[in-house]
DNA sequence: AATCGTCTCAACCGCTATGGG
DNA sequence: GCCCATAGCGGTTGAGACGAT
């Protein structure tokens, strides 16, 4: 949820100004950046932000993103929220090109995080890579995304019951996932909306700040 | 060295939600 | 309440890197 311009100090609001579309014109034409403002914005957030991490991702960070998506589903910004420096965009990738191989050669479905029947070796799971224990083969039952919040996974009941239920693989989650009182501005919002306020920093971004400094 | 296939990830796309006139 | 501009989202694409042959 981006802030409201109200509350931003010094931002001009309101249709632009002619001396602002000069600005915007003066810069174009003197540095030829031939983007347009989503490019502009997407490019700030993804990838110039002074507060990005870059890099690969750590073990845990890996390992939170996995809890994550099983309790979150594909909200990649979300996910992204709870690891600092990371950006959605980054983590989905990261999901798509190596955690869901990851998974899916530990015979579970990335999908929803439980062992998928259709691999052989299932019926003797791989050990997990600290040697531990399986990976996977911890039933949660009291973990799994619920009802409650059937936007997640869309039907969790379909297969719920007998078999299935017994090889459920969520990892053992314990996160501290709850949301914070939103502020007054905020408190007309959809709930599912307020969850984004407290990430973004849309006041940062080009579009509003970078050219007009 | 050249070619081909695969992988990675930044960028794009289309859409919804929101703020403000 | 309506409309427009923009923020923000998840899904998809494609260029470049890389490894295998």
């Amino acid at each position: 949820m981006r802030k409201p311009a109200s509350d931003i100090k010094d931002l001009n609001k309101g249709a632009w100004s002619k001396q602002e579309d000069q600005k915007l014109i003066d810069y174009i034409n003197k540095h030829g950046l031939l983007r347009c403002g989503k490019s502009c914005r997407l490019r700030w957030i993804n990838y110039l932000r002074p507060d990005l991490k870059r890099g690969n991702f750590a073990e845990d960070e890996e390992d939170l993103i996995i809890k994550l998506h099983a309790l979150l589903g594909n909200r990649w910004s979300l996910i992204a929220g709870r690891l600092p420096g990371r950006t959605d965009n980054e983590v989905k990738n990261y999901w798509n090109s190596h955690i869901k191989r990851k998974l899916i050669s530990k015979g579970i479905d990335p999908n929803n995080h439980r062992l998928d029947h259709k691999v052989p070796f299932l019926q003797n799971p791989p050990m997990s890579e600290d040697a531990s224990e399986p990976f996977g083969t911890k039933v949660v039952e009291k973990n799994r995304p619920c009802k409650s919040t059937p936007h997640v996974y869309g039907d969790v009941s379909d297969d719920a019951s007998g078999e299935a239920q017994s090889s459920y693989a969520l990892p053992d989650l314990n996160l501290d996932l709850s949301i914070a009182i939103p502020s007054e501005s905020q408190n007309n919002l959809k709930p599912f909306r307020q969850s984004y306020s407290s990430r973004k920093l849309p006041y940062d971004s080009p579009s509003t700040l970078l050219l007009f400094q």
